[in-house]
DNA sequence: CATGTATATGTTAACGTTAACAGAAAGCGT
DNA sequence: ACGCTTTCTGTTAACGTTAACATATACATG
């Protein structure tokens, strides 16, 4: 490997001359710079970072952890961050977590190990405190994406996912439904109690009875071998009970798919025989005009608003935390039902 | 910063023997051991990795360039290389390139500051040889993926491109499509060139002129402000054309989608006006049905076998380079169209 | 009991870079 | 010419870890 030493000896100076170069600091004469350019071009050198960052103490590095890269809401999500961090200067360390909070912990300590400057966390439900605590303990700065844990204070960049969740279950209402099934996250991730908040206050509100029967809390991910069996008994399960959901509302958008197909597989057409709402998108190209309500979060803005805040926290490690709540765009779609 | 010599004095022991606890290396007393463990967890140490990787020159981390990881097809196949890497315990830096050769030159030059043990990479275009010299010269491994450079030998993964073309086309044109409007990517692109050639060789098998006029290239990526217009341009300048094509073959999924839209705006429908085939998952949930012929190509195995064969090129720099050449797997869709 | 061998621990230097200080040379005002 | 500042370059030590070697103790062998 070409080390500072080799261009040192090759131009005929000391290595920190070279250094002074490479940093453009102060006072070198134009002479000697050059000569020292030249040494490193010829000898392709580069710089190795790792040196730089054991004396520095900074990686510029930050680590992303998520759920799964697989999903599109975190793909975008992290299209965001990424292109956040580069702007920063940053490189950034992907990690998927898919909400095993063991998982979770091995990702953070190996991130913890690399020293990177920080962390952009959506954490894998209430359980990842212990996991935070230990990246607190080490004073590595991290912001919240989309998730928060609510016994650890951080910066965070939330969807306001009660109000969406509200007005959703508020549209399907307006529309007449009277029975709306309910394919959940699982209540111990902050995203899916507030819209299970959401949900509820809306059926308050309308002074509809809240039927246990019709609300099923499932994992959030898209491992099909995992969930589709899950959200097809759930959809089963719903429509054998009496009476029947005329609507369907799935907290994220791998549970509004599955839950398609488990619909289509029992011979039930959307919009026609249920109406659906979710939250993200489930065909974000537009291409098959599937009459679903849906509460869409702005996930690229997520990521990018998140490093930048990450990085005001580096700046200044003591502020105050900032809390930024994005509003979901909704699109309501549907027509009122026909007293079926 | 909790270091190794904290431990050690906290344990009233050497560094030395705190390095040999941590890796757990032969004969150090159990009296001893115990003593540093309890120290280790008192204080909450985490060794440091860069300190480590200074003396080892190994950083357990891999650089996955890619064009643009909101398109599914690499988001697939980087989930695919973050498992792998999780396996061999190494972690993943990520870039988006977009398909601009300077930035896929700034992150390899980041990359190779950074020490990474090896790269998996989706060149640009053939453009990006220059940026590949630059890696090959320091000696760090690493495996193409989708695409190759052909000035360039190393190992690679890729989609057995002409014949998926080939098989697509000649589907068409069994189907009696005789004017097939081709949204190629960028001709130094590699996959698109043989995408090119299997649509060339069946159209010459089948004794039907190549028409130049209904051959469009457009940069693959999908960031719809510089693209859609594009597409839709090529789409309306085909159908001025007489005769006009009854069929488009898009070379990835961002470009058929765009294409859709185009058809959409231009009053046609798929498939009764227009039988499309492209390469890439459109629809990857199979929610819309779209009739659409696609030949769909193993993007998970792409990222996880070119990572595995990245760390045998690692334990064994000197062995020939391998090639691995996945088939894609085809839908073939639509019915025979009748002498419009 | 002297010698050899295994076991346990410590010391030193090195990885590649840069911060901090030191020194040399050059320029300048009087 | 003298001292003083400015400009340029070099030396040393440090970042946290580990490889290589050194030392010390215990234990077995004839």
């Amino acid at each position: 490997m070409i080390t500072i030493a080799d261009v040192a000896k090759k131009a005929n100076v000391s290595n920190m001359t070279v250094s002074r170069v490479i940093n453009n600091a102060a006072s070198v004469s134009d002479n000697t710079r050059q000569r020292v350019l030249v040494a490193m071009e010829e000898l392709h050198y580069v710089p190795n970072s790792i040196a730089r960052s054991l004396i520095s103490g900074r990686t510029n590095t930050i680590g992303l952890i998520i759920a799964d890269m697989t999903n599109p809401f975190f793909t975008t999500m992290a299209r965001g961050a990424e292109d956040a961090a580069h702007q920063h200067l940053h490189r950034l360390i992907l990690c998927n977590h898919d909400d095993d909070i063991d998982k979770e912990r091995e990702y953070i300590e190996a991130l913890i190990s690399a020293r990177v400057d920080g962390m952009i966390i959506t954490p894998a439900s209430d359980d990842s405190a212990k996991n935070l605590q230990i990246v607190q303990r080490h004073r590595i700065p991290f912001v919240f994406v989309d998730r928060i844990v609510n016994s650890i204070n951080a910066d965070h960049v939330v969807g306001d996912s009660s109000t969406a969740a509200y007005d959703l279950t508020a549209h399907l209402l307006r529309q007449g439904h009277r029975n709306i099934g309910l394919i959940s996250g699982p209540l111990n991730i902050h995203t899916a109690r507030e819209r299970m908040k959401g949900y509820e206050t809306a059926l308050r509100e309308f002074d509809i009875e809240i039927r246990r029967e019709l609300i099923h809390s499932l994992p959030y991910s898209l491992h099909e071998d995992k969930t589709l069996l899950g959200v097809e008994l759930s959809i089963q399960s719903m429509f054998r009970q009496s009476p029947k959901p005329t609507a369907i509302f799935a907290f994220n958008n791998a549970l509004a798919i599955q839950a398609l197909h488990a619909l289509r597989k029992a011979g039930l057409k959307s919009p026609d025989d249920v109406a659906i709402a979710c939250f993200e998108d489930v065909d974000p190209h537009g291409l098959l005009q599937l009459e679903i309500s849906t509460a869409c979060q702005p996930a690229y803005t997520f990521g990018e608003q998140g490093v930048h805040m990450l990085f005001e926290r580096i700046k200044n490690p003591d502020k105050p935390y900032e809390t930024v709540t994005l509003q979901p765009r909704l699109t309501l779609r549907g027509a009122s039902i026909n007293n079926r």
